[in-house]
DNA sequence: GTAGGGTTAG
């Protein structure tokens, strides 16, 4: 199975077996990724004569995140047999009707949790926790001086006074010599419940290498491994991402026929939740629950930092639903995880509700609470939203910590609240816990760059080595956007020396797009400037830059490049690439390169719903293309219709164009850019003021008639 | 850090 976990699964061709032997943990066989060779176009006309700018097949290799019911549906085909007359319906609750009677219900966990053994209290406590305070501050690298401390022990080492000073000592490496020291001495059986305290330190220094090892000698010398010790080494090899060991240790309890309880359980659900393997989760899940398992919180928070992770919003509410189904009340960590994952999911407004529910049920926020929620409205713009949760905070006290005043002020950034910001972090600069950091510093360089103020960014840039606060990655990107738009170049330039070549800071696909912006719109000898520190950062571009600019370049070596270059870019990275080398393109007269890349762009996936049709309504969505990527789409989308008027095609009564409102207090400049163009072009696109996020539209007459018109003039010129 | 599982920042 640890080979299995790094294997592509194909989630709509994976099947999930039970092992006809119960003790086999539960396995996952999967088909080959499958590539999708469906033929796409910018624009659909007809399926008469497709355009002649579509040769390609998609060559997306972006997978859409399944949805849960998609992943449901290969588990509930296979594994859960219940309701045969029903469709498994997401949210349906998967009631486990084993409906072969004479076949035991297969059990993947033991119901009943691990008992413990109950200590006696040891009145030589106090000598004890005396004694291993003693070992505790001795100096870690000084063998001879712990040897020597060992040797006064106050009480005989015996069974509970080792295990006493067992649990009290802190540092793996005091805990390791104080067992083997315990070994040595031979006074009696080493039982589970030593190696298992052992194992604990271990786990806190990330020692997984020692832990493994304590584990073979219990299996050697006939030691029993319980849930304690498996849960205890599957939680350390998570914590060292050593995934693989995690799974081969929770494999290697069924085969001894030792069942795992819910902790350990949980804490392997966690393990594929880390490796975002969302249908191994659901899974095991499942079988559990089809075991008679009634999960808990914990591991209602796992399942909900999958559904997170994955952005799936579905997910996220089969987790509430079954929550309620199982009749379990979410705790904090629970909401936290929830609210978190709803922020992922991209919806603000169902996370302000669940904190909502959470207030209304007695539970107070925590500094995780709060911190989710800010960021959460801070990126969606929602300023009435977070400003009002900020005033709520003082009101009520709630608690705040140091990454909560960062988020507040990341918040302020993506909101533009200038002096709000100033403020907090004036108040951060006061405070003596909560000095100002990087993040910090970034915060104020994103606000101050976002707002083009560049002579306070540059001073704020200043201060921070004044104040020996390190740049990094992040500010950089966001003091060279400032000079950029700036036309600062020199100081741009300075700026990318110093922190690349002397401050240690290695680019980004983010500080490239950044730089390739600036490339789109400066002129004369500063474009060499820039390209040059692109240069450093990326070598590829800059090639690829000059051979757009080269007129025999062939369409099919563009593509090859363009290919190569966004395959070894970050996902998020990628459009924003697309965008700039559109506008570069269009910037510097070079229209038909535009035309390619956006087709190009588009056949990579690179921007997706570009355009929708439904029966009644075309409608092109421009709202995250730059203002030279959205011309080019538009021209494009014009010819389209022209084309399909004079084959007298069917068209809808309604045609248009979105372009977003501009949410961003400083990105406002689309719909106009998108005005002005369609004004140029004569096409009857009028903004619709009673809609908000920029709706240009136009009825299907209108853009006859402007067809006509446009071919009739192009005519008389002929 | 009570022999074991889950939650914070571009």
């Amino acid at each position: 199975m640890a080979a299995k976990l790094s294997a592509v699964v194909d989630v709509h061709h994976c099947n999930i077996s039970y092992p006809s032997d119960k003790n086999q943990p539960p396995h996952f066989t999967a088909s080959p990724l499958r590539i999708s060779t469906k033929r796409f176009t910018i624009f659909c006309t007809s399926s008469k004569s497709p355009p002649k700018t579509a040769p390609g097949k998609a060559e997306s290799k972006k997978r859409k995140t399944p949805s849960l019911s998609e992943q449901l549906k290969p588990l509930s085909n296979t594994i859960l047999s219940d309701q045969p007359n029903e469709s498994h319906q997401l949210l349906s609750k998967p009631k486990s009707i084993w409906v072969n009677p004479t076949k035991p219900k297969p059990s993947v966990l033991s119901l009943q949790r691990q008992k413990r053994s109950s200590y006696s209290y040891n009145p030589q406590i106090r000598d004890l926790k005396h004694f291993a305070k003693k070992l505790n501050d001795c100096h870690p690298a000084d063998d001879a001086a712990f040897q020597a401390i060992l040797e006064e022990i106050p009480h005989p080492p015996n069974r509970d006074n080792a295990l006493l000073v067992l649990n009290s000592l802190r540092s793996w490496q005091k805990t390791l010599l104080f067992f083997n020291w315990i070994k040595t001495l031979n006074l009696f059986p080493l039982e589970t419940i030593f190696y298992n305290v052992t194992m604990k330190s271990l786990r806190f220094g990330r020692q997984f290498q020692h832990m493994e090892n304590l584990a073979n000698e219990m299996i050697e010398n006939g030691v029993e491994l319980d849930n304690i010790t498996y849960s205890t080494i599957i939680t350390c090899a998570k914590r060292c991402n050593l995934f693989d060991k995690a799974v081969q240790w929770f494999e290697r309890m069924y085969k001894t026929g030792l069942m795992p309880d819910e902790v350990t359980y949980s804490a392997v659900l966690d393990v594929y939740a880390k490796l975002r393997k969302v249908e191994e989760v659901m899974s095991l899940y499942e079988r559990g629950r089809a075991s008679g398992w009634k999960p808990d919180p914990v591991a209602f928070a796992v399942l909900g930092k999958v559904f997170g992770e994955a952005g799936d919003y579905d997910g996220i509410r089969y987790v509430l639903e079954e929550m309620k189904s199982v009749g379990v009340q979410p705790n904090l960590v629970v909401y936290n995880t929830l609210l978190e994952a709803m922020g992922k999911a991209g919806k603000p407004g169902l996370a302000r509700s669940l904190f909502e529910e959470m207030l209304d049920s007695g539970i107070t926020p925590n500094e995780k609470t709060l911190t989710a929620l800010i960021r959460i409205y801070g990126k969606a713009r929602w300023a009435k939203d977070a400003l009002e949760l900020w005033d709520r905070m003082r009101l009520n006290g709630w608690p705040v910590d140091f990454i909560l005043y960062n988020s507040l002020l990341s918040m302020c950034a993506d909101l533009g609240l200038e002096e709000e910001a100033e403020s907090l972090f004036e108040d951060m600069k006061g405070s003596e816990s909560r000095k100002p950091d990087s993040w910090s510093y970034t915060a104020m360089l994103n606000i101050y760059g976002s707002g083009g103020n560049a002579d306070k960014a540059m001073r704020m840039f200043e201060e921070m080595s004044d104040k020996g606060v390190e740049l990094n990655v992040m500010g950089c990107t966001c003091l060279i956007q400032c000079l950029g738009r700036a036309k600062r170049i020199d100081d741009l330039v300075q700026v990318f020396e110093s922190s690349v070549d002397g401050g240690g800071i290695k680019p980004d696909d983010r500080l490239c797009g950044c730089l390739l912006s600036v490339v789109s719109y400066c002129e004369g000898e500063d474009v060499n400037k820039v390209l040059a520190c692109l240069h450093k950062a990326n070598q590829n571009l800059v090639a690829f830059i000059k051979s757009l600019e080269e007129e025999d370049t062939k369409f099919e070596n563009v593509k090859q490049e363009f290919k190569g270059i966004l395959s070894n870019t970050a996902v998020d990275a990628r459009r924003p690439f697309c965008n700039c080398l559109i506008d570069i393109c269009r910037n510097r007269n070079l229209r038909e390169r535009a035309h390619e890349l956006l087709y190009l762009g588009t056949m990579y996936g690179l921007y997706p719903g570009l355009h929708t049709r439904t029966e009644e309504e075309w409608r092109l969505n421009v709202r995250s293309l730059s203002v030279g990527a959205a011309h080019t789409a538009l021209e494009e989308w014009m010819q389209t219709l022209t084309k399909l008027v004079q084959r007298r095609e069917a068209l809808p009564e309604v045609l248009s164009a979105s372009t977003g409102a501009g949410s961003h207090k400083y990105s406002q400049g689309l719909a106009n850019a998108f005005a002005s163009h369609a004004e140029k072009l004569a096409a009857p696109f009028k903004l619709r003021e009673d809609k908000a996020g920029g709706l240009f539209v136009a009825t299907r007459e209108d853009v006859i008639s402007w067809v006509q018109s446009r071919a009739a003039s192009l005519a008389s010129i002929a």
